[in-house]
DNA sequence: TGGTTCCTTCCGACCGGACGGTAGCATTAC
DNA sequence: GTAATGCTACCGTCCGGTCGGAAGGAACCA
């Protein structure tokens, strides 16, 4: 029973014009930009519908004319996140073949993706369960292919020697996985390493390993 | 203001008897063990206290017999796991003092842990957020001196020149910590590898790296 | 032995407030 | 007129927490 995704203006098709550079369109992203942040500190059930519309200096009645429910707005969300990531482990693909350099990239990836979208990232982790059962399975169906992609780059160096066999390429992507996924709790683009040299450092740990 | 663990129960020192092998600490155990089902199922604010005490076959006014507030459950919660963990740290610290089989157990201990006490684990890291400021300082600053054991081991071998120099010691933890936290996502105990294997295998990869 | 009192354990009815969501209306542009 | 946008007022529900009391053992006294 999978209903098209209908909010009222995504449902507009004829658009109207405003004056004076006035767009509604900024109107839904101030409430989605507002959401990020009080998900992000609070979590999805602390944070009120009414608190979303007030940060944005709008009410509920304006949020509800562009969103179908507290739900549909999480959904957008997850969505927007899993985009990105999909799109750029496509990118990665395109590029080199070598084993070593795409897990290092996928690594390099990762991590940027985590500073970049901060807030997306920690609802998406956090959150999760509170998507209705077959929104929450679309959304892990899509996140298991960024980890299909991780062991696919594993497996393929395996299977071409450069990498070690006696460690299951399964076991090394949640490792992986895990290693950059965390970040989210910790990364702070202020700090004294940069996104890159963190990713370097990642790198060479898992690549090489630590031993002097 | 830290006040001291007080919930009617625990305060009462004077215990009475029961027959037949009843006792009443066995009523609060069963609403902890519903609690730790539901919180891992649905999380805590989507967990109602009523369901609590009814999967306990109990009811509302049993649960706030045997606890202050829901809040003081989440506690006594996370509490308990943090114990365990400090207890293993130490233990790991009192042996063998060569940073590599130090950072193997540390693995090792870490993803059993997670086994043993999975529904603790999903809770502790999914709802920091639903604890009083001061709590979640204290939960915090605990949390913090397991990392500091990742990250001292790794510093120590970094001094004595078994580890490379060119990481740094902190992210080296992170990725570390994150790596063997993650795993609540995923381990699964009737899977084909067992804990030990898993441990195994992220030894390796993180002291001797992926290369063949 | 029976009576009284106290304490522990648990029940069930209830309260106040917050929250998601709805309905109707005003405004503006086409 | 019609459609999009946004506001105000309102509704039903659920939830954390409280309160008074019932059941029954323990402890003391006679």
């Amino acid at each position: 029973m999978a209903r098209a995704t209908s909010t009222r203006s995504e449902s507009s098709r004829r658009r109207q014009r405003w004056p004076d550079g006035y767009d509604p369109e900024n109107t839904r992203k101030s409430l989605i930009t507002s959401a990020l942040e009080l998900f992000e500190q609070r979590g999805f059930d602390r944070t009120s519908v009414q608190e979303i519309a007030e940060r944005a200096t709008l009410t509920k009645g304006a949020f509800y004319h562009h969103f179908e429910s507290k739900d549909d707005l999480l959904r957008h969300i997850q969505e927007e996140y899993l985009e990105a990531q999909l799109a750029a482990i496509q990118r990665i693909e395109s590029g080199s073949d070598d084993p070593k350099v795409r897990v290092a990239e996928l690594i390099r990836f990762s991590l940027t993706s985590v500073a970049e979208y901060r807030a997306h990232v920690t609802i998406f982790y956090q959150e999760r369960r509170n998507l209705t059962a077959d929104l929450f399975a679309e959304v892990t169906r899509k996140r298991g292919l960024v980890e299909s992609a991780f062991a696919g780059m594993i497996q393929d160096g395996i299977a071409r020697g450069v990498f070690r066999s006696d460690v299951d390429p399964r076991i090394a992507t949640f490792g992986l996985v895990g290693m950059c996924a965390w970040a989210y709790q910790w990364l702070n683009l202020d700090g004294p390493l940069s996104v890159d040299e963190v990713a370097r450092q990642f790198s060479a740990m898992v690549l090489e390993g630590l031993y002097a």
